[in-house]
DNA sequence: GTTGACAATGCATACGTAGTTATTTAGAGT
DNA sequence: ACTCTAAATAACTACGTATGCATTGTCAAC
């Protein structure tokens, strides 16, 4: 009922209701220090008396600070739904929100760019690897703390924090090897996606190293599905490899399906190694062999870039390790 | 370097570039049919020469408008991220964005509900089922439209969009029995959830009506681990099920790897359903028997309510029959 | 030629807050 | 008692846009 009556309260409001002025109302919900203890109660109790809720458009048009953080991610991908929710949380911590610019395809991405101009955001995560560097460029723009997540080919345009691909494949290669191999393949996801360019190269020069030869297999797509289907290419191929590297554990997913629905057994007649660390990669029925991303450590660098004054002129570029997680695709004899 | 010098062009800036008022600027992007087409012409030259961005703060601060949807979810959940997914494309199809508020636990909660109130949101999809009935209420404020999404206990209270859990208990319950099973469990989640028990009701009752008994088994959690966790306690039970329904997808596919690694064949031993329609129910290590929520249904259901003029008064109740897809885990005989 | 109608534009103001400057009050030192 | 200083508060203004109202200009009708 109360609440109800009391339609549209401000701060104006609460001040006559205080008997002080509106300036006063201000300071103590932005600076409480500032005013006498006194004072402070009565006014907070006005406030509650009137359901007072400050507002933030206009606070966020005098102070040119909205608290909001964007990020322009996939639509449809589990590894960013990952790292949304890291983010989501630690921006939470300190008061802040994360307005979500999801796209379908690259095309949309403009739209998206935009909408991110015209709410003046504290900063903006850009997350993946179809934004092509001419939408990178635009969105150096003063005011506006552009990181690019995970995104290899934004290196020199904008500041990047991003998992150490190439120690990663290399890692995971080098368990592999290490099984005793002949032949592998590497199947990655979209060949222009930079991720999948370093993943492939790290990996095809650590197996070049022991003379393992590893031809390159595009899956065509970031999904489940694209995996699947990639596992019937392989199936079919004339020499079969004793390992598959997948460009990410989505497809290496659906990779391990896709040759088993074709009859063979993984580990038994194929190794099968991922990239992401996803939690579907430790489900009992794939016990994947990944590099897990540490998120967490991701994300705590990218909101250091969007909100310390320090990397202001800087173009920092942070590469974090991910970390070997052996699982049982990779596990050869099992005695 | 021309974007970098104008770092903060207004209206005004344009309106004096192009030779006209400041308010026939601000017409010629929000409504343009009152400008002639030259002046038109000239003001969108100007902006374009000055690197003109409609400030959205400032917009929404005088239309009392933000064209901003917040979302409260679970932080940790595969089928609400297909359902934000969805959401934010619809939205994005009408200028409009999304805000995120992901909650860890329900303490998390009230947090959240403040940072709502600041935004001024146009409105809110609700969708958690651990958000207890006084947070509900509390959210009945003038100028915020809420929606409860699948929460079966914010019936009366809010405005409510769900898929029929009922219904689609019975069909998945009644497809088992049809299978020829003598004896069932529900794994549900978390017994409090207000779907839970729904759908453990109407499976129940479904079952009974063919002479089934199905005692009710809680999980302790949303998560594909507390079904994985589960099976063991149903492997552990004097008599085994034969069939076994989950109350969520991830719980049914925990469930599933869970009981073949205590040595069972699904579906030759046990018969396992989910509920949800998740992408992963699909996958073919899976293809879980499952009831797929009309997802985008849902969602534009719950987005009229939110923006439909005619919902304003009313509380209405949008109920949405859900599909039943047969996977291969109620396949008893493979001939 | 005068009037009326209507389109196009300018002027002024309000949205609700935060910060800047000015004013009042209280307290301490001599 | 008088000044000096610091603290507390009030008055005022700017943030950038949208819109009601007033004004100007154009054209058709009588």
């Amino acid at each position: 009922m109360r609440g109800d009556s009391a339609a549209r309260v401000t701060s104006h409001d609460v001040a006559a209701e205080a008997g002080v002025s509106q300036a006063t109302v201000a300071r103590v919900f932005s600076s409480p220090d500032k005013v006498a203890r006194a004072t402070q109660e009565r006014v907070r109790e006005a406030a509650a008396r009137l359901g007072y809720v400050p507002n933030a458009i206009a606070r966020s048009l005098k102070s040119q600070r909205t608290d909001i953080v964007g990020a322009v991610v996939p639509a449809k991908s589990e590894y960013w739904q990952d790292v949304l929710t890291a983010l989501s949380r630690r921006l939470a911590e300190q008061g802040k929100q994360l307005l979500l610019f999801p796209f379908a395809d690259a095309d949309h991405v403009e739209e998206a760019l935009d909408s991110v101009e015209q709410y003046r955001l504290d900063g903006l995560v850009l997350a993946s690897s179809t934004i092509r560097p001419e939408h990178l460029v635009r969105m150096r723009r003063p005011g506006l703390r552009v990181v690019a997540f995970n995104q290899p080919a934004a290196s020199g345009l904008l500041p990047l924090v991003m998992v150490d691909n190439d120690a990663g494949a290399r890692d995971l290669a080098e368990h592999v090897a290490a099984q005793g191999i002949g032949t592998a393949a590497f199947v990655g996801t979209v060949a222009s996606a930079s991720t999948d360019q370093i993943r492939y190269r790290g990996a095809a020069s650590a197996l070049a190293d022991r003379g393992i030869a590893c031809p390159y297999v595009e899956a065509g797509g970031f999904s489940y599905d694209a995996g699947y289907k990639a596992a019937a290419r392989i199936l079919d191929g004339a020499d079969r490899p004793d390992a598959v590297m997948g460009g990410s554990d989505e497809v290496a997913l659906g990779l391990i399906d896709g040759l088993r629905t074709g009859g063979l057994d993984v580990p038994g007649d194929v190794l099968v190694t991922g990239f992401d660390g996803l939690p579907q990669a430790s489900w009992a029925g794939y016990d994947l062999t990944t590099l897990v991303q540490p998120i967490e450590v991701l994300v705590d660098a990218t909101l250091a870039i969007i909100f310390d004054d320090a990397w202001d002129a800087a173009q920092p570029e942070r590469i974090v390790p991910g970390t070997l997680r052996e699982g049982k695709t990779t596990r050869r004899g099992n005695g």
